[in-house]
DNA sequence: TGTTCATTGCGTTATTATGACACAATGTAA
DNA sequence: TTACATTGTGTCATAATAACGCAATGAACA
């Protein structure tokens, strides 16, 4: 099938595969050179950029079908996932919008379940970056990684969701120790501090940050350490699969609290 | 129009008005004799409950469908409202269901948008018991309220909704004040702490308590106390509604911490 | 080959938060 | 008047944590 007869069909038809009205759409992030970062796709007919997202078929849970867009975006099978907000502005999608879609890829449809509105279930995913292929859809010219602070325009409500998914890692993360899934099986200290740092937009006391990682039991401390670095080399850790899945349990101590800081700001 | 016809019009032309596959429940909280309680519907034709549900019209934000709900079933306007999940098991209703409920109702209908899967968007409301009236849909027996420990059988994943909305709350109330959404505007630190340790699932030190609500600023002391009452009286506190916008924002101290106790548990 | 220096690993100290508990004050009921 | 359950306020010991010191490491450079 060509792409113009399969976007044509999907247009006309989708919605037998489908659920009328609702879709989803994930925020894949990475972690890669100390910088946090999403995965977005570039929707050549508006110019903009896009989270990857997709519809749910039938008989399918939601949750997998999110699963089935990440397995296309990155590849990857195992990933954390989570359902984070249902955005469901009635003007968050528009007729008009998808006019401008299918005039660019020389389609003509009067009516289409995919002119009707959708509410939209956010999900955030966590990767491990190094492990990750992008791979664009067939609708996408690319698919790439952008630093969260750098973000390019997107289409529809997509930054808003990108912000919710944002806050809601933050606040997970400030309590359950969800960032291991962002590194890969070895790590440094310094590395994980970082990626914290990141996340939460805040610096903190290396130390301090080391007692309270290795307090959790999470994580273990190999006899190895990073080879070919500037400067004294950090150990390399890995996360202990037993006490990381009790610990998303019962939660762990907060980084962010509300104590007093003299020193310490953002 | 009479119900039956009220039904039949539901059924048949129901998706012009609202969104297919989508609908929106609501767990309302309150407060009373000490206990925790929600409120059900009796749905007659199952001879179980249901939490207060419905769907979203066509041009409506899916905050302002669950507002409707709340309003029709409390009577009350601004309460507080927080969408925590959407379930999106494909056998979470059945076609067998509906038409059970037809049967009953004295309908017969082949085929409806009603009889398709439906994701449906959990929300929770905490409300002023004392303020609530409630009142049963048309489909309804009663409107009831229920103490959370001693709930009824429940309609279709609606025992489930309700317990993943305890969690959130549950979740919420250890870092944000939403408990103050429960009371009535003056109450009593006795009648606070029983609202936390009734939520939280926990005994809390009656003075550590005090000295943990009274540092967050959102509660004031009030020159007046409660009258009638055995023992000793308790002063009445009210909350501080600017304090609480702010605590909203930035948190509290957790009252379920992960710091080792020694005598107080569940 | 020795020096420099950013970074790491492993501490200590001071302060704050909080769990545990004592005791006097209050006000109804016997 | 007394008994007693409950409330209001305060103290103490300890755990958590913010702040910070210092020696060890190892690449880069003179």
């Amino acid at each position: 099938m060509t792409l113009e007869k399969e976007i044509k069909d999907h247009y006309l038809y989708g919605h037998k595969k489908f659920l009328r009205h609702i879709s989803v759409d994930c925020v894949i992030f990475g972690f890669h050179d100390n910088e946090l970062k999403v995965l977005l796709l570039h929707a050549a007919y508006a110019q903009k950029w896009a989270l990857p997202g997709g519809f749910i078929l039938k008989k399918e849970l939601m949750d997998e079908a999110a699963k089935r867009i990440l397995k296309q975006r990155t590849g990857l099978d195992k990933i954390y996932l989570q359902q984070f907000h249902a955005f469901s502005d009635p003007e968050r999608s528009t007729k008009k919008m998808n006019q401008q879609f299918l005039k660019n890829a020389g389609a003509k449809i009067e009516n289409s379940w995919m002119f009707e509105r959708f509410i939209t279930v956010g999900y955030y995913a966590l990767v491990d970056f190094t492990k990750v292929i992008p791979v664009a859809d067939n609708i996408s010219k690319s698919c790439e990684w952008f630093n969260i602070n750098k973000l390019p325009e997107m289409i529809l409500d997509h930054r808003n969701i990108f912000n919710e998914a944002l806050k809601n890692l933050r606040m997970q993360l400030n309590f359950y120790p969800v960032g291991f899934n962002l590194l890969a099986k070895k790590f440094t200290m310094p590395e994980l501090q970082k990626l914290y740092e990141t996340i939460l937009h805040k610096k903190l006391d290396r130390r301090n940050f080391q007692r309270k990682i290795m307090a959790t039991g999470i994580v273990k401390r190999l006899n190895e350490t990073k080879k070919n670095v500037a400067h004294k080399a950090p150990y390399y850790y890995t996360f202990d699969i037993r006490q990381y899945t009790q610990a998303l349990k019962t939660g762990v101590a907060a980084f962010v609290g509300r104590r007093p800081i003299k020193k310490n700001g953002l």
